[in-house]
DNA sequence: TTACCTGCAAAAGGTTTGCAGGCTA
DNA sequence: TAGCCTGCAAACCTTTTGCAGGTAA
């Protein structure tokens, strides 16, 4: 990331904290300049580590309160998108996933369409690719169904 | 999943399990029926569940063997793609991945051409869409290099 | 028969929770 | 000052490992 970019986060960071009235604690500030000092997208546990010599003291506990609470106010992102435990599929062929944000059900979907995308130059430019998938969040059809069942109760 | 569908995994299972000299174990058959009977990508908790009634003895570990020795050999797949740990990610605006099956960095990837997909109509159709995102798996550039060097060392 | 597979138990991560005290706004 | 935030400890959940005995081919 560039630095002026890395600004500009920083920047936001503080702003976005003042609206959603979110105190801006030295360890709070010290995770989220090393979550944007790394291009890796850092592990909870690499956080950790790359501010412990900062403040020798900070928790892990806390650096996973921290991150999840920025997450929930929309200032970062998580990236494993999916949940918390491996999911297994017996199709190892090609193909695509649905996946329901609130049930965590995944749905497979085959699509030639989507097999045969167009791929950005720089994705192959430097690296050798394996293959690649799209991934849909979704609210299914169960779940829009029980959401408006529960409204009309209301 | 169509029975007739499932029918030829099963049959593709035996097949392979004797190619590759993998033992057909009551118990392996059984994780494997449960898992292509199961269309919601299940956990290796979910399939221990469904199996116990059959098998009251098998042990979580044995349901966590089988199924990595299944997916190592090929017979079926990991569907959480990334790793066993949450990552996190300044940025929150809408972008893409690129993984290194390596070395297990994440990239992002901004590509308005990606973002304009053309969305199979079976997604939306009865779901309500939320976001999407596509995700590729690739070797970069610098596990590329330490592979290269590995080989001129031999 | 032999190598592989299972089941048990324990350990090893990774993540969450409760609570007392401290600090930000 | 009030409410939120931190740090500690313990619990929890998922996954891995080692080993002794059992079983498929």
């Amino acid at each position: 990331m560039e630095e002026e970019k890395r600004q500009h986060l920083l920047d936001d960071f503080f702003k976005k904290c003042r609206q959603l009235k979110l105190s801006v604690t030295p360890q709070r500030l010290a995770i989220y300049k090393a979550l944007i000092a790394d291009d890796t997208h850092p592990s909870p546990e690499k956080i950790y580590r790359a501010i412990r010599s900062d403040f020798p003291t900070i928790s892990l506990a806390t650096v996973y309160k921290t991150l999840e609470t920025l997450e929930k106010n929309g200032i970062i992102s998580v990236v494993t998108p999916i949940h918390n435990t491996v999911r297994y599929d017996a199709m190892t062929e090609h193909h695509h996933h649905i996946v329901c944000v609130r049930c965590k059900k995944i749905m497979d979907l085959e699509s030639k369409e989507l097999d045969a995308l167009k791929i950005p130059d720089v994705v192959a430019k430097q690296n050798r690719l394996v293959d690649f998938s799209v991934h849909f969040n979704v609210i299914c059809s169960e779940c829009l169904e029980k959401e408006k069942a529960e409204t009309q109760i209301k």
